[in-house]
DNA sequence: CAGAATCCATTTTGATACTG
DNA sequence: CAGTATCAAAATGGATTCTG
């Protein structure tokens, strides 16, 4: 057994999904609101710049983490909700979160 | 319900004791080894440097996850194992694992 | 509004040499 | 051997301005 066997596991690629600055909040967020315009979420996270946040959303967004829904119009409307796949990290997050006020 | 929520959230506490760009490797040694001594688990990791691979292990210890086993003598012996607490992450590591697999 | 672009600050990690 | 100390490099995050 070698560090070779890190370098693809799912748990690096699940923990790449859940480290970034602001993504647990943003699960944290979605899993309460259920889906969330991008300029709400945006103010309910005093600190981070938009830039932050558009990047983690895109990189949660590629991983399958979550959806991106765009209304057409103006002003543009952009909603973000949790994959099927994002839904099943509920369970996780929360022995998680138990473990970490234990 | 607000940001403010998180500051000192179980599963903030728990992403940190896991994030860091070696912790989830280290776990993985010593959840396999069960006792691992210092050089051979830098050894085992190219590209950690010493310092890094300490400020983790310290960080972990103080968390709470692993212990410090020393041994007295010449040349001296640092021991580092899974703590009881460090092991109840076993499951969790397991759960995000095969999510990350999927 | 929802970003993209640019530039800067902070944080994290690495390389190397040194010590008890 | 098991670290520290110091410095440099890289990665990450933030502030500001601009655009369709």
């Amino acid at each position: 057994m070698d560090y070779k066997d890190f370098e693809n596991c799912g748990l690096k690629k699940a923990l790449n999904m859940v480290s970034g600055k602001w993504k647990p909040m943003i699960l944290h967020f979605l899993f309460h609101y259920g889906e969330y315009r991008f300029n709400d979420l945006w103010r309910s996270m005093p600190k981070v710049s938009k830039k932050v946040l558009t990047e983690h959303l895109r990189q949660m967004e590629e991983q399958g983490l979550i959806k991106r829904r765009e209304v057409n119009g103006f002003p543009l409307e952009v909603y973000y909700h949790l994959s099927e796949k994002g839904r099943e990290l509920g369970p996780i997050l929360a022995a998680l979160d138990e473990f970490g006020n234990s």
